[in-house]
RNA sequence: GCUCAAGUGGCGGAAUUGGUAGACGCGCUGGAUUCAAAAUCCAGUUCUUUCGAGAGUGUGGGUUCGAUUCCCACCUUGAGUACCA
């Protein structure tokens, strides 16, 4: 019998989907435990060996548990709507559905061959219309919600309704818009339908509002805050500018304090929670109102530091402040109009780029201290951001570097409000060791007092009050792009309704054109189907039509993350058609035990989520308003990349820089950034020889002064374990390179065998662009699933960032031929009856021990290890008992299932190894008589001494200390004192 | 700049209430088998060494009989974040 791993892993594959092994039941005597990976993308690349860590992890621990006798449900699905895959689709020219069930099919059959425990019978893909629909009936609830700021959760807008049309809005403390006016009773009454609707529209938790959004005009589309990184897109990298755009948004806001509280009662890394609070960013201070002089306006400022409010000697306004225009003097228009204009023209990312440069404008007017009275000139600065806090800073240059900074470059004066410090040369703006001067009703106090006071004593005045921000701005929730859920939207009059709940889903219909535009209209407008007959034949709902007038519909889509907020719910009930999910399945499954991802969706997906989940624990949807109790970031493996070194010749004459068809070899790069002349003057040489041949035939090539070169990216496959190039077939790959010139090693042109070219090797990200992937595929192919899995966990800790070495695999490979060998050899079976001997229960014991302790704490690749020395040892000592190797078989299933599977089979068992019982640890087997103690002196280690684990601990010491070692050790002398471990060590001091 | 994480052989990495550093695997060296190769098996593999031993977990200090582990300072790398008032 042969360890034929190709055939017992497509058998086995076959078996469990056949016979629906890992079906999860939504009711089972068995405690329930929840297992959820992040669903992928199905981008059109594939998977790579990078993508399955993860998954491999969670698989593990799913099948860990039912064999600890868990009904386990461990689900997967795709993320089928969104960019990537509307990109992927855009650069094939197919429709983004084709594309999309396409990739899905790659990535099932992918999945597939590397053995999970998924129940694919409940899959989801965002994209499927019987998925959306719930997308979209959140959607619904989401409107007609708001948020209640003295019950802290949301509520129903009709109650919110109700309260208007019998008291207006003066004691309503609620979540909205900044700008809204008050109203009585009576005037709500008397609003039209029209004023109505606007106004709770500034209470929904999702709403229609102009903004200022990231809009990127080669994605033709907006962008949320998370989607961009360093002031370019995430996809692709484009710039993103600053446009006013009516578009729906996600008031989590209103969610910010619980979502940081939140953080506190769940099982997740600490660096995620830490980039979540950041993220959220709350800051506790005061607001405080300073009135501008012979103006009716104020200017309202957040700061975190009241208690500096006499050292305010100025305040500044972000160029794009409303109340710029207002209170400009005419002296200072021209400065100002001129300064707004030049900061409009920066990008965000100059101006992140540039934080060095000191810019800013008199306005002309001064607003008036609250407290000394004294007038205050009023600046313009563009280190005062408009989106964060009023727009308006007070400014304390005593107490805030940016002050100081700007304060020194317009010559404005700097008052110290600080006992015995010095401000000369820079602020002070030490919290913990603030002593307050200079301050009137301050003086003497420390930060956290006069705080509390000035807070106290504005408040007597009514021009200030305490306050927290949060960073976390409201979500824009609409894309003008194609592949996304449609709203379940629709105007009348220009104000968005809902469409009613049993018309859902609403489709995404054809169109013919599906790209994005640069201006920003949605292609959805060009569905001239959808529009009209869809609606009236499909949708056939009489909201929509009046009078045979057909309302406009929404024609944005949702972004990437509405459908990812929503999933690890309906996993729960996914095929349900009436509910989201039966209220049976949500009480019996509750929320994700285990939930393992990448970190970077942690500003983006894990905050939305947990934001959403919050809002349906508010409905009374769900349970629990976090959805996921433990979180694991498992690491990126990353690719090794082959590079070659291209010469590019200089020529300084001429200003003439060349790629050329030349490649020189590792040791001669290094030799010549080491200004070894031998080999400069050769490849210079061959490079004049080079332009003999193309460039200058038959004309004299210009002289070569230096050269340098060019890193080049090779395909990993054609270079070996030992980093050589195959050249020949490094030319046939590409016709441009057909002709090249290879220099090797030993400095000759190579030419069949006589030099060897040697690469360079850098670790970085696996992507197509950079030739480093390694595909699963041929890995299962070569070395089986099992061995992919056991090597993706040896290759490191889970967390860990690591790159992948193809050549380590035969290690792994080779451990399951031994195991395979320990049960079976040419002639069959080897497992007999036997009684097992004392060492072959110690080793089966120790196993079950490290290898349980192991996969509870996720490390994973110490227990691959602890398999491999329980086999040694267990082949070593002609272990052929059932009684071990059964259960050592149930021990290693869940790492290599087939392998298990498939001996355990063997072994006469017709039943599926997937739920058999995990081996009982018995103590018993590990306890020895009598154990190595190490002697030292004076903390050095002298030698070892045996002695039996029962002793007391003063036993011990006069045993030792009777020892003729010992006493050869001490010479006569008298020990000062002895240390005992028990169990560990016996110290001699003195 | 700020926050967090990490630094151990040629390489991936083991080792936690502080107790024999380098488990396990890759690679390498030698041997067995083979006409030969692959595969397999066995032995060795931190460095230095006068073969006695000595040094050694980023660097320098500290606590301790004893430190990869605890404390302080520094260096390096990676990740996140960035004019947040």
């Amino acid at each position: 019998m042969k360890y034929n791993f190709n055939e017992i892993e497509t058998k086995w594959q076959k078996y469990w989907a056949e016979n629906k092994i890992f079906k999860a039941v939504n009711n089972s005597e068995k405690p329930k435990y929840y297992v959820l990976d992040m669903f992928p993308y199905p981008s059109g690349a594939g998977l790579h060996v990078g993508h399955p860590l993860g998954y491999i992890a969670s698989d593990i621990y799913a099948r860990y548990k039912r064999h600890k006798g868990f009904n386990v449900l461990h689900p997967q699905g795709y993320d089928s709507f969104g960019l990537p895959a509307e990109q992927y689709a855009i650069q094939t020219g197919q429709h983004p559905a084709i594309t999309t069930a396409e990739n899905i099919k790659t990535y099932r059959r992918q999945l597939d061959q590397i053995g999970f425990s998924f129940d694919w019978s409940r899959e989801v893909r965002t994209s499927d219309p019987s998925y959306y629909k719930w997308t979209q009936w959140i959607f619904i609830q989401l409107f007609n919600s708001w948020y209640n700021n003295d019950s802290n959760k949301a509520e129903d807008i009709s109650a919110l309704e109700v309260i208007f049309s019998s008291e207006g809005n003066k004691n309503v403390n609620a979540v909205c818009d900044d700008d809204i006016e008050s109203f009585s009773a009576e005037d709500w009454n008397a609003f039209s339908s029209e004023k109505q609707q606007q106004i709770l529209l500034q209470y929904r938790l999702t709403y229609l509002a102009e903004t200022e959004v990231n809009w990127c005009p080669a994605l033709g589309t907006v962008l949320a805050n998370d989607e961009i990184v360093n002031g370019v897109s995430e996809r692709g990298g484009h710039p993103v500018i600053r446009k006013k755009m009516t578009q729906w948004s996600m008031r989590i806001s209103a969610y910010a304090e619980r979502l940081l509280q939140g953080l506190d009662t769940i099982d997740w890394t600490d660096s995620l929670k830490e980039s979540q609070r950041n993220w959220i960013g709350k800051s506790v201070g005061a607001s405080v109102t300073f009135n501008v002089n012979n103006h009716d306006a104020v200017i309202d400022v957040f700061t975190t530091r009241p208690d500096t409010i006499f050292g305010v000697s100025f305040m500044t306004l972000a160029p794009e402040h409303e109340l710029v225009s207002q209170i400009t003097t005419l002296e200072q228009k021209v400065e100002v109009e001129a300064y707004i204009l030049a900061t409009a023209k920066r990008s965000e990312r100059d101006r992140m780029a540039d934080v060095k440069t000191i810019s800013g404008a008199f306005t002309g007017a001064y607003a008036e201290h609250p407290f000394t009275k004294e007038p205050i000139p009023v600046w313009i600065g563009d280190y005062v951001l408009a989106g964060y806090g009023t727009g308006a800073v007070m400014s304390v240059p005593c107490g805030d570097q940016r002050d100081y900074d700007f304060a020194k470059h317009f010559n404005i004066p700097i008052p110290n409000i600080f006992d015995g410090v010095d401000i000369s040369e820079e602020a002070f703006a030490d919290k913990a060791n603030t002593k307050i001067g200079n301050s009137d009703f301050l003086n003497g106090m420390n930060y956290k007092k006069a705080t509390k006071r000035v807070i106290y004593e504005l408040e007597q005045i009514g021009q200030g009050e305490g306050k927290t921000n949060y960073r976390l701005r409201d979500a824009v929730f609409s894309r003008q792009r194609y592949w996304g859920e449609p709203f379940p939207v629709y105007y009348v009059n220009g104000m968005p309704q809902m469409i009613a709940a049993e018309h859902l889903p609403i489709k995404l219909p054809e169109v013919e054109k599906y790209l994005p535009t640069e201006t920003g209209d949605p292609p959805l407008g060009n569905a001239a189907v959808w529009a009209w007959d869809t609606l009236k034949n499909e949708v056939v709902s009489n909201d929509l039509i009046d009078n045979e007038n057909v309302f406009p519909l929404e024609l944005n889509t949702m972004p990437g993350w509405a459908g990812s907020s929503q999933y690890f719910n309906r996993y729960m009930d996914p095929n349900n058609d009436a509910e989201i999910f039966s209220k049976e399945a949500i009480d019996y499954w509750q929320q994700v035990d285990l939930y393992i991802g990448g970190s970077e969706h942690a500003t983006g997906h894990l905050l939305y989520s947990r934001f959403w989940q919050k809002f349906m624990f508010d409905k009374g949807l769900v349970p629990y308003d976090e959805f996921a109790k433990k979180l694991i970031n498992q690491g990126m493996i990353l690719g090794t990349s082959a590079f070659v070194y291209n010469v590019v010749p200089v020529v300084l004459d001429k200003e003439f820089l060349r790629p050329t068809n030349i490649f020189v070899s590792k040791s001669i790069y290094d030799k010549i950034c080491l200004d070894s002349e031998v080999e400069e003057n050769f490849v210079k040489e061959i490079v004049k020889q080079y332009f003999l041949e193309t460039d200058f035939k038959g004309k004299v090539p210009p002289k070569i002064t230096s050269v340098i070169f060019n890193d080049l990216h090779v395909d990993v496959s054609l270079v070996n374990s030992s980093d050589e190039l195959d050249v020949k077939n490094f030319k046939n790959s590409r016709t441009e390179y057909k002709d090249s010139i290879f220099i090797g090693e030993n400095c000759n042109v190579i030419n069949g065998d006589n030099d060897k070219y040697i690469v360079k090797r850098d670790v970085e990200k696996m992507s197509k662009s950079k030739y480093n992937v390694v595909n699963p595929d041929n890995i299962v192919a070569d070395y089986g699933a099992d061995s992919l899995r056991l090597y993706e966990m040896f290759l490191g800790p889970l967390e860990q960032y690591k790159p992948w070495n193809t050549a380590g695999i035969t290690g792994v490979h080779s451990f399951l031929k031994k195991l395979w060998k320990l049960y079976a050899d040419d002639n069959g079976l080897k497992v007999t009856d036997a009684i097992p001997t004392k060492d072959n229960l110690k080793t089966l014991h120790k196993t079950i021990k490290k290898v349980q302790e192991d996969i509870e704490n996720f490390s994973f690749n110490t227990s691959v290890s602890t398999f491999m020395i329980a086999v040694n040892e267990l082949t070593a000592q002609k272990c052929t008992s059932k009684d071990i190797l059964e259960p050592l078989l149930v021990l290693i299933s869940p790492y290599a299932p087939h392998i298990a599977e498939e001996l355990w089979n063997q072994l006469g068992n017709n039943e599926s190894i997937s739920t058999v019982p995990f081996p009982k640890f018995d103590a018993s087997h590990l306890i020895e008589s009598s154990k190595n103690y190490p002697i030292s002196f004076n903390g050095k280690m002298r030698f070892t001494m045996e002695l039996p684990l029962d002793m007391s601990k003063d036993d011990i010491e006069k045993a030792v200390l009777a020892n003729e070692k010992t006493q050869e050790q001490l010479g006569g002398r008298i020990p000062k004192k002895v240390i005992v471990v028990p169990g560990k060590i016996v110290n001699i001091v003195g």
